[in-house]
DNA sequence: CAGCATCCTTATAGATACTG
DNA sequence: CAGTATCTATAAGGATGCTG
């Protein structure tokens, strides 16, 4: 007998959320600490100013990233995982681990 | 499609090869059987026959899903994961459990 | 520094008709 | 049953210039 897995919708979600070009990345560097937005520029390779920022729009509108502004001159803002974000950890794990997996195997 | 050769990042390769609107249901239901692919048309609500395609080519061209064609009239073609594809298994467990998770929260 | 606005190109997705 | 072939619509991504 098959085992059937419950409902599919979950990794469609999912995926809705975390998928993309960049988002993996973006969540990627904020796993392990709390970003600029010029030091994601610098880390995430070939990314534009325009798609960073609408990725990071769409992380916080999910809850997933919170956005902290720093009233100041010259203006400082910090991006970092919210507690839901933070729950990811284990998805961007597994993903990076088997994408590694997956090049060394090439 | 994927450009593994250009980026080498785990994770971003990872959503390159899974990602996409469908081939996370496409993923979670042959994780769990062997599928042909109208069965595939009912299991996952609204995708077109053309899109099913694309995306069984896709995984197909990376290795991840197996393609058997069985020479009969009718034609009978049923769609599995190889060894490869299997490795994945984590991978949309995590998305899933993650995604139940989301929605739950809401 | 951390962006927004505008214009443009490419990728992805859907509708419909047809076939071995 | 398991697809192709067209055609069209929408979404995603990119280039460039400007700003508080």
């Amino acid at each position: 007998m098959p085992k059937i897995l419950k409902d599919a919708c979950p990794t469609e979600t999912a995926l809705d959320l975390i998928g993309g070009k960049w988002k993996g990345m973006i969540l990627f560097y904020l796993c392990s600490d709390t970003r600029r937005f010029n030091e994601l520029m610098r880390l995430i390779p070939d990314i534009t100013q325009r798609m960073l920022t609408k990725q990071l729009r769409d992380l916080e509108a999910n809850g997933i990233v919170h956005r902290e502004v720093y009233p100041q001159v010259p203006p400082k803002v910090e991006y970092s995982l919210t507690d839901l974000g933070n729950t990811l950890e284990p998805v961007v794990r597994a993903l990076e681990k088997w994408g590694d997996r997956y090049l060394r195997a090439l």
